[in-house]
DNA sequence: ATCAAGGCTTTTTTT
DNA sequence: AAGCCTTGAT
């Protein structure tokens, strides 16, 4: 059983084998990181504790997947039953549970930041507060920061440094709009984001019998990427940890990027001070990059002051020098990826999937695709939108949302008039008004219109009525049904699905499309169990705001060229990397180069995508690009200079810049720029930005997805789905229209799925 | 109550 | 350049 130790290098295997008391691994890039982590939670559970006695935690869903599947590779199933989950998940579990104590009850609603925004906004309009002052962005950040560092709405309005702060930037009401949207949460029933940590504090805080409780617990506590906890995190992670110390925390400070985000890096600079006698790891062996990008990336990170002392090297081969290419326009430099693409594919037989481009914003990405699409180059988008943020699911979902929660109101301000049935600004003013006035949800007042009378006509009151009438029918079935069959009846009574399918345009049938994978999605989950009540809507519910597009789609199946920001592509690794717009207020942010912290986080940032290279690393930069609709130019970036030039190739001019062509081309671009009606010939523009969300782009277009004959599809065969791209059709149950079949995609796993939604295409 | 046009804002974002 | 919100017209 302990022969799995043999598979680590001696600092891995100390690492891994020192389980009791507080213990850091500073883990450099490419040094195997999550391997210690997983043996070290297998070594425990190869030692007898159980599982259920482990608490890991990590920043994302994906994260913990993996490690849950690569535990249960070592030990076998007791990795299932560790709670291993990212922070937001485990502390939520946590709150259904104990909530209660802190006045919520345990179907509340997690808001995501739109929901935030969106109340926001409506608290701003509701004082007569300008909004273009009192930005939604703004505001959420300044409230977010304050919870994260556990200031309360009461204490910010308490606090003189804060509301002088405000005063300063003009904006002195934040500390009221605060306070306005903590309450309106609690009505609601319902929590944001930050209020999972924040409330979990609270908790542990006011109720030692239940921090008691979770100590006893979770006897041994590991979280990942240490270097991106904030106070709230840090604190609730020492808080569990107190009884026993068995604290495990990994990271590496040189890829803490998230600051922006109250992430503070001093969590893991000051472990030392919160543990004296703590014992320190450092994984300093890159299993991943060639010599040159090592120490090309050593020598930039060696300019940040703030860090903790490493050495990080590898026994690799010193690799390529690092090519810089230099490029007249934004739309020039993605041709000249693309060409170095092509040449990299032809001259070294590399496969797209071994290939990534990293930018600093997600609007970069748009030079590159067209150059890409030119060159029939198949290429991936991550991130963007989450699937379930795009607007057709979450009408859905809201409408789940307030049959589970009816206090609800974000989700009840979304669709008390989607699909359209009369209600209008006007009648929901009055109730917003009434629910405010006598302080309960808007629920309550059109659930008892005889005890709230709202000065509306009565057409608008029947209308009122006739929604409440339905909600309550869906609500009666809520456990009577599980939730495919209720959701399927939720979506056709509402004339949701009607609505959609009557929408020919493009989008609209990409909508009603994405209605019907989450549909399915939902008969999925029914078929993981064989109780009703495991089958129930809520259950489903409990963790879908907590759910981001990356769990989606697996890079395994699809052999396509990645394109994400840097933050994005934090963890991951790729042979060939290309980190474009290397420029000055781009790469580093313009954001972020007034203090000496903000510009040392730019470079970590530089550090990461330099970092996730194996063989080769390429930098570009643009003298001139396009920023909301005007041409700007840019000096190339510091981050340039900051490499060693021993490590460096020769810039690598765009032919067309040498040659003078393209000038004459840009000069004319910019004189029609600013001219305006002129016609735009970007046809492929709109399927491009379909795609982003869905996140597979190809060349031409992909959206022709004919669905093939029901009665075609027989076990054996195997069938290609959109989102999950080739699977083998193992069995097949059902008949006509009801008939379901369950599909293995490789990469992905087995999933249950109806044909008459699924869409499924005969791969020959 | 609803729709169309015009105007304003714009980083990164694991949850 | 594009999405989103506000405004104005019907």
């Amino acid at each position: 059983m302990e022969n799995f130790l043999q598979e680590l290098n001696p600092e891995q295997r100390s690492a891994v084998k020192h389980t009791e008391g507080p213990s850091m691994v500073i883990a450099g890039a490419g040094s195997g990181k999550t391997k210690v982590l997983t043996y070290k939670i297998a070594f425990l559970l190869s030692k007898g504790i159980n599982p259920f006695n482990i608490l890991a935690l990590t920043f994302t869903n994906k994260a913990a997947r993996e490690m849950k599947s690569r535990i249960t590779n070592l030990v076998g199933n007791d990795g299932h039953n560790v709670w291993m989950g990212t922070f937001h998940s485990v502390f939520s579990r946590i709150l259904r549970v104990d909530g209660n104590l802190l006045g919520y009850q345990s179907n509340f609603t997690i808001y995501d930041t739109n929901d935030s925004k969106s109340l926001i906004r409506s608290i701003v309009k509701e004082l007569n507060l300008d909004s273009k002052v009192y930005t939604a962005n703004n505001i959420l950040g300044r409230i977010s920061s304050s919870k994260n560092n556990l200031i309360s709405a009461k204490a910010y309005n308490t606090n003189n440094e804060l509301l002088l702060a405000d005063k300063a930037s003009g904006k002195p009401f934040i500390g009221q709009i605060f306070t306005i949207y903590t309450n309106r949460l609690a009505k609601a029933n319902a929590m944001d984001f930050d209020d999972l940590l924040y409330n979990t504090n609270l908790l542990f805080r006011d109720f030692p019998e239940i921090l008691y409780k979770y100590q006893m617990q979770f006897k041994y506590v590991l979280v990942d990427e240490y270097q991106d906890t904030n106070f709230a995190q840090y604190l609730i992670i020492k808080k569990l940890s107190a009884n026993n110390e068995n604290i495990c925390v990994v990271g590496d400070d040189a890829q803490s990027i998230y600051s922006f985000r109250g992430a503070n890096i001093q969590n893991i600079l000051n472990f030392k001070n919160d543990y004296p006698d703590y014992s320190i790891f450092k994984l300093e062996q890159n299993y991943r990059s060639t010599k040159t990008i090592v120490n090309a990336a050593n020598g930039v990170i060696a300019k940040n002051k703030d860090q903790i002392q490493k050495e990080v090297w590898t026994s690799n081969e010193q690799g390529n020098k690092i090519p810089v290419l230099k490029a007249a326009t934004d739309s020039e430099e993605g041709i000249m990826i693309a060409e170095s693409i092509f040449e990299t594919k032809m001259n070294l037989q590399v496969q797209n999937k071994e290939i990534a481009i990293l930018y600093r914003t997600n609007a970069q990405s748009r030079s590159i695709e067209d150059a890409l699409r030119k060159k029939n180059i198949e290429y991936k988008i991550y991130g963007g939108l989450s699937f379930y943020q795009r607007k057709e699911i979450k009408d859905l979902l809201s409408y789940f949302r307030l049959i589970i929660n009816e206090n609800d109101e974000e989700a009840l301000l979304r669709i008390i008039n989607y699909p359209v049935r009369g209600i209008g600004k006007t009648t929901i003013q009055h109730i917003t008004i009434a629910a405010e006035k006598e302080n309960v949800s808007m629920w309550e007042i059109i659930q008892h219109p005889e005890k709230h009378p709202l000065p509306v006509s009565s057409t608008a009151q029947k209308r009122v009525s006739q929604f409440v009438t339905m909600i309550n029918s869906f609500k009666a079935q809520l456990n009577k049904l599980d939730a495919y069959e209720l959701a399927k009846q939720v979506a056709s009574a509402t004339t949701l699905l009607r609505t959609l399918n009557e929408d020919k345009t493009p989008e609209g049938v990409s909508k009603f499309e994405n209605i019907e994978e989450l549909l399915n999605a939902i008969y999925e989950f029914t078929t993981h169990n064989n109780n009703l009540e495991d089958k129930l809507l809520p259950l489903f519910m409990q963790d879908v705001a907590l759910l981001t597009d990356q769990d989606n789609d697996d890079k395994n199946e699809s052999n396509k060229v990645s394109l994400m920001t840097i933050h994005a592509s934090k963890g991951l690794e790729f042979p060939y990397i290309y980190i474009i717009g290397l420029e000055e207020n781009l790469f580093p942010s313009a954001m972020s180069m007034n203090t000496r912290s903000e510009l040392e986080e730019e470079r970590r940032l530089f550090y990461v995508a330099l970092t996730r290279a194996e063989k080769r690393v390429s930098l570009s930069y643009a003298e001139n690009r396009y920023k909301w609709g005007n041409l700007t130019s840019n000096r190339p970036s510091r981050f340039l200079k900051e490499i060693d030039p021993l490590f460096l190739d020769q810039a690598t001019v765009s032919k067309t810049l040498s040659s003078g062509k393209s000038l004459r081309k840009f000069n004319k671009t910019k004189a029609f720029s600013d001219t305006k009606g002129y016609t735009k010939m970007s046809p492929t523009k709109s399927v491009s930005k379909n795609m982003k969300a869905i996140s597979s782009a190809t060349p031409k277009s992909s959206s022709s997805f004919p669905p093939t004959d029901i009665q075609n599809i027989v076990v054996g065969i195997t069938v290609e789905h959109q989102r999950f791209g080739k699977g083998k059709i193992i069995n097949i149950e059902g008949n006509q229209s009801n008939k379901k079949a369950t599909v293995f995609f490789p990469g992905i796993g087995q999933k249950n799925l109806l044909l008459k939604f699924a869409k499924l295409k005969i791969v020959k």
